[in-house]
RNA sequence: GCGCCCAUAGCUCAGCUGGAUAGAGCAGCGGACUUCUAAUUCGCAGGUCGUAGGUUCGAAUCCUACUGGGCGUACCA
């Protein structure tokens, strides 16, 4: 495709001797194959531009257009489409020369960007849950292929590890801890800890929250029947408006009634257990103490500081075992407390260039646009995140010199992101391109977000695990693993349900474009049928049977290979969507989406379960024809298999 | 109140700086196995792209208003 938009660029010069702005990359694959491989479009916006009629801008653009080397002579149609059809040979050999690169006829970029990526960043106070799914799969598969690309990136795990989390924690231990456990058995410790005193500071926010609620219903519910008093009684005049006025009135008594439902149902439960109550009734204090056991670990208690240096080892292990089993890694994880020091300067620094201007007793920011300011000190001397985001920025800015920064952040943060790019902007960081690749929420199947039934937040160890149990049940069928030849054992076996269940979750997740929310159906992930992780994997283990079956060595296959033949659709469509690797690539890059790859995946698998039904490779009968096949086979396992790595996804030999 | 996002087939979702007859999967119906892995594949059916205007040769895509939903909005991250 570049190659016909270089091609058309030149056209398009000597059509408008440079006199304007080049839409030459408007080419893309045709919506219909009656009307070729590709599409060019840049004829109607031109013919705009110079007001002439679009088919014959179309005309001239052919005539200038130089490309029966790789194309059919090209057509006009329609109000003044360029159709294009690659020549069969053109395409072979494109293939073949594609199988034998080791990067598959991508990049190297250019130029080569240095790209800072920050993602997943998680607080390791507490156990990672399925809030921390997207940022660390898009953003792992994200620095996976601008790698592979050729650009130069910097992944770096900003965690959280000096925030109120570890506050709690402290508190946590030095009122219910248990010394014996903690030497034991830490992360359970740490983690138990955790959850008892956000139990407990629930518990008293409920409390605290519960008269306001009912107050609200009550107003709400009084608000509704004085609307529906002036739906009845009203001038015909005001009924629509009335109705309306009743519509908003009674969506707003139920969410205001079930708030209220909600806070006494987790009262309930709370008071259930009188064990527990005794223990928040003794610490009633606690959100306070908690912030005051933070403020202490900020301003160097000794006590606190050896505590956090005590709890921070075991948390980094918790985390570090739930990357290693989603095969992800980085390259620096410089946490919250990395910046602590630097927190102090970033407000001097705001000061000083006139940007940050004492409000309420706090450090503020204010900003044209935004009605609230960003506050970068509290009045009770604390910094904020976005004081270290600002500190982070600059640190990375002095250290690592990058040409673009991606916050895979959801999207919730928005607003903090746009502050900080406008601070950033006004300090004459403009340069570098900062961005916040924003994502959704994960729903549950009620279209809420996803939660379990008490509310709490779902574990992301405990679904993974279900996830692996699903995928086994689906994928281990004991009559089927019987059949293959060796049998499958229970170690292969094991390895299978591994790499499915978690590339279930992740091609998912990748699957849907990352800015919208998505509804997490295990059941959907992990099946075989559709657009997922199973079936591609499984188009890989049947192109790995064959080539196994057939000996084929896939380093070496494209030393002495001929350009496949492509009498068949089947052959010529799965090489053409083969060859369209590297664009799916730039689409990824264009819009920081992985869910491009992951179309292309499926449309790759699809070509070749079409090609694999109606063109036998091995039993081709002719060995000239077989060769050319398994040539087609053996890329589609290249590509594949890359594919999916660049999603962070395995491939298994055989399932 | 202000701001941001969303609304596409029964369901879940794609739809690439505006392009030809809006796509896929699932669910439904009907075909195809002496298979190199049928865990596959082929066909049928299914849509006023939330509503109403506007811009354009051309709008799911851009603009305006409206309707419905989600989220954010001064010292959590």
């Amino acid at each position: 495709m570049s190659l016909v938009a270089g091609q058309l660029s030149q056209a398009e010069t000597a059509f408008t001797k440079a006199d304007a702005e080049s839409y030459a990359s408007m080419v893309r694959p045709t919506s219909d194959p009656q009307f070729g491989d590709y599409q060019a479009n840049c004829a109607m916006p031109l013919a705009k531009r110079f007001g002439k009629p679009p088919r014959e801008v179309a005309a001239a653009l052919v005539t200038a257009l130089d490309v029966d080397e790789f194309c059919h002579p090209p057509e006009v149609a329609g109000p003044g489409f360029i159709n294009l059809r690659l020549r069969d040979p053109f395409i072979a050999e494109s293939a073949l020369r594609m199988l034998g690169d080791q990067r598959l006829g991508v990049g190297p970029a250019s130029p080569v960007l240095r790209i800072l990526i920050d993602f997943s960043s998680p607080n390791v106070a507490k156990p990672m849950h399925v809030g921390h799914i997207r940022s660390t799969v898009i953003g792992d598969a994200l620095a996976r292929t601008f790698r592979f690309m050729g650009h130069e990136v910097i992944t770096d795990n900003h965690l959280g590890d000096w925030g109120t989390q570890f506050g709690m924690v402290i508190y946590g231990f030095k009122h219910f801890g248990d010394e014996e456990s903690l030497q034991t058995d830490p992360v359970t410790e740490l983690s138990r800890l955790y959850r008892l005193v956000n139990r407990v500071i629930g518990y008293h926010n409920a409390v605290a929250e519960l008269p306001a609620a009912r107050q609200a219903a009550a107003e709400a519910s009084a608000a509704t029947e004085s609307a529906r008093q002036a739906v009845a009684s009203g001038e015909p005049a005001a009924a629509k408006k009335n109705q309306k006025a009743l519509t908003a009135a009674v969506r707003k008594e139920s969410a205001t009634t079930a708030r209220v439902a909600e806070i006494e149902a987790s009262l309930a439960v709370a008071r259930a257990d009188t064990e527990f109550i005794a223990l928040a009734s003794a610490h009633r204090e606690i959100a306070t103490s908690v912030l005051t056991e933070t403020a202490k670990l900020h301003r160097g208690d000794s006590e606190n500081l050896a505590l956090w240096q005590r709890f921070l080892p075991h948390c980094r292990d918790e985390i570090d075992r739930v990357y290693r089993r989603l095969d992800v890694d980085f390259d620096h994880t410089l946490g919250e407390s990395f910046y602590h020091d630097m927190l102090a300067g970033v407000v001097t620094r705001l000061r000083q260039a006139g940007l940050a201007s004492d409000s309420e007793g706090a450090v503020c920011v204010f900003l044209d646009g935004f009605d609230a300011p960003m506050i970068v000190q509290k009045k009770d001397g604390a910094y904020l995140y976005a004081t270290t985001d600002l500190a982070t920025l600059f640190y990375r800015q002095q250290r690592f010199s990058p040409d673009e920064i991606l916050y895979v952040v959801d999207t919730r943060q928005g607003e903090h992101f746009e502050k900080l790019f406008a601070v950033a902007d006004r300090l004459g960081l403009s340069d570098l391109r900062l961005r916040h690749v924003n994502f959704g929420t994960v729903l549950g199947a009620d279209g809420r977000p996803f939660k379990t039934r008490s509310g709490a937040s779902v574990g992301l160890e405990s679904l993974l695990d279900e996830a692996v149990a699903r995928a086994s049940a689906v994928v281990c069928d004991p009559e089927r693993s019987a059949k293959l030849t060796p049998p499958l054992d229970a170690d292969e076996l094991r390895s299978i349900a591994d790499a499915v269940g978690h590339g279930a979750i992740k091609y998912a997740d990748l699957a849907h474009h990352r800015s919208s929310d998505y509804r997490f159906d295990l059941e959907k992930m992990v099946s075989l049928e559709g657009n997922t992780s199973a079936y591609v994997q499984y188009a890989y283990a049947r192109v790995n049977g064959i080539m196994s079956k057939g000996g084929v060595d896939i380093e070496r296959i494209a030393d002495d290979a001929k350009p496949p033949v492509l009498d068949a659709p089947a052959e010529r469509n799965l090489a053409l969507t083969l060859l369209r690797f590297g664009e799916c690539l730039e689409q990824v890059r264009a819009d920081y989406a992985p869910n491009f790859l992951v179309d292309y995946l499926y449309d790759t698998a699809k070509a070749y379960a079409i090609f694999n039904d109606s063109c036998p490779v091995l039993k081709a009968g002719d060995e000239t024809l077989t060769k050319s096949r398994l040539v087609l086979v053996a890329l589609t396992a290249r590509v594949l298999r890359q594919g999916l790595e660049l999603l962070g996804i395995k491939v298994i030999p055989r399932m």
